[in-house]
DNA sequence: GCATGTCCCGTAAACGTTTACGACGATACT
DNA sequence: AGTATCGTCGTAAACGTTTACGGGACATGC
């Protein structure tokens, strides 16, 4: 005998009241409840969920993606781990628990996707890194899960969204640089598809033409969003015919490359080359010079995730009446030295 | 009607022969479970897990605990996404899903953990940052859970674990300092009562008197994990009376927070002073000097994690026969510049 | 012809919950 | 007194799956 029949059984109740007062339901005797709620305190009763989420066809988890494989991870060090610790805030008032589900780098992230659906394990899911087509949104609307996604896509249908200010970052980059002399601006993008990088470029485009120059494709550099990419984009752009004075990264983690293989190259951002990073890091005010990058505060982020989704969680939507969250993240500019370059008139 | 139901309904065949054709077991006709496998990749079929664990008992998951808060990440996220991607790696051949559970940093480990295996929605625990004494431990025997930690622990019973091996990390650092002439050797510890401080102490201790040199328990500085622990011990060791010619880190992100405050007081690593960090990152290679530190292959660990913890599950012993896994991981040195220092005699 | 065995399949119970429904006694109201 | 209301509780069905059990059809051996 186990579970709440054993409850039931040494309490000489029928396991009906015993679920009825252990959930707060009201027709139950307050004497009772405090009976139940002290023997399953003594004897260490804990729902099983199994059977819980049979009967309810909830299971008060939801899940997190994101892909495992750390020289794929463009956002170092610690972007999950923050993002995640504000996600869990926003959930833990309602007692929703957070699983995170790492999809392998050998596995299809849609396919990897529908199996983590089709467990049944989560209520609601929270998908990273979307691509410009995403046939996860798709399948997650198939499936009526709710879910928001962190970034954009060009997936047609309406879903809710928190993406980064990847535009505003490129603007405030480019004015930044523009207000310096530089007009050969070159960008680090990503290689794959992922959304970010179509979003980026359409900004970096935007931003030339604003200030009336013209774009040059040869000032795209796409590669790897790891250190290795970073060093990758510094290679490319030093070999290029006529070199830019300026680069703007996407990633995190570009920049530490891009820094190593300049100074293998005797170039010094700040003094040679004007360099803008990304997300500001535990390293970006410890590389010499200190990265110009921009802030932005992961638990928040993270809470506003959480929050987004709850409001498309029918069971939650009135306490949280956002309706659709479509949203734009902001960050903050950073100065730092390595775009001190300034080109002479 | 829904699930194996409709799918029998639909083939006309009893819900028993459905679930034992999808199942693989024998007493069915090949051809009718050729039927069923059909139909069910047509109508995109996928057992409900809350049933079949309920009716099983397992679930096909295995949980990996691991403490989300950005602040608190000594060793970045890239750290668990390498291990992740390898433990997938052993699981995938069988089947088994990995979910990624993270403890709140308000929240405490055991409580949170307790939770976790209550609900049910794992076969297996891996849990990390192993403490002195560990409550946890205690819990999954109780519970029966399989496990494996990552870390040992002090707690009696026991229990399968890999740990990194950070007596030869704390030997080979000594010896290597020791050959150069320096005798006032500091260690960064971790503030809490994690295990690998202690096993890190000790190793420091038995090295310093295998040279015949005396402990001096002003060089053991304890700091938080991350980048600002760095920081705040490269403040306590500048301020020290006497000041030590070494320093050997215990986390990755340490060094980083380091070198700037080494920095800020114009103390160079390499020339003024002898730095050895721990895991060698990204940034590690970058660092000015480059960093001496320690390598280790994340996705072999992980590999090694994941095939220790289906060693200790009874489903799965017969084909992983290691018994009770308790394995010391090696780290490879990787000279860098920052242990130049040498001591004149 | 009968016992035995084999192959395939249907039936029903069980896993641990939650909840709709009804029952019971006590109280209040007409 | 009869009836309606209320508070409290027990009963049983349902969620979707797996599997022990048994039965029917057919073949084989005596």
């Amino acid at each position: 005998m186990k579970g709440i029949r054993r409850l039931a059984q040494q309490l000489d109740i029928s396991i009906g009241t015993v679920s009825r007062a252990l959930n707060g339901k009201p027709d139950v005797n307050e004497q009772t409840r405090a009976r139940v709620l002290e023997a399953a305190a003594a004897m260490g009763y804990v729902p099983n969920q199994a059977g819980r989420s049979l009967r309810e066809g909830s299971t008060k988890a939801i899940g997190f993606t994101i892909e495992s494989g750390a020289d794929t991870a463009g956002n170092g060090d610690n972007f999950f781990l923050g993002v995640i610790d504000g996600v869990q805030a926003a959930f833990s008032r309602h007692h929703l628990d957070l699983v995170v589900l790492p999809c392998s780098t050998e596995e299809d992230p849609s396919q990897y996707l529908r199996r983590m659906v089709a467990r049944g394990m989560v209520d609601g899911m929270i998908i990273s890194a979307t691509h410009r087509r995403d046939a996860r949104i798709e399948l997650l609307a198939n499936a009526r899960l709710p879910f928001v996604a962190l970034g954009r896509s060009g997936t047609p249908g309406p879903h809710p969204w928190i993406d980064l200010d990847f535009e505003g970052v490129v603007n405030r980059g480019v004015d930044r640089l523009v207000a310096k002399g530089h007009r050969r601006i070159a960008v680090g993008l990503p290689s794959n598809d992922i959304n970010l990088g179509f979003v980026f470029f359409e900004g970096y485009k935007a931003a030339l033409a604003r200030h009336g120059i013209p774009f040059d494709p040869a000032l795209i550099i796409r590669a790897g969003s790891s250190e290795q990419g970073g060093y990758q984009i510094a290679h490319e752009l030093l070999n290029l015919p006529e070199r830019p004075t300026a680069v703007i990264l996407i990633y995190e983690m570009m920049a530490i490359g891009l820094y190593r293989r300049l100074n293998e190259a005797g170039v010094r951002p700040g003094r040679d080359i004007a360099v803008i990073g990304f997300r500001e890091g535990p390293q970006s005010r410890f590389l010499s010079p200190p990265l110009t990058c921009f802030r932005l505060s992961l638990r928040d982020l993270g809470v506003a995730l959480g929050e987004s989704l709850l409001a498309s969680m029918p069971a939650y939507a009135e306490i949280y009446p956002q309706g659709l969250v479509r949203r734009i993240w902001p960050l903050e500019l950073v100065p730092g030295e390595s775009d001190d370059f300034i080109i002479p008139r």
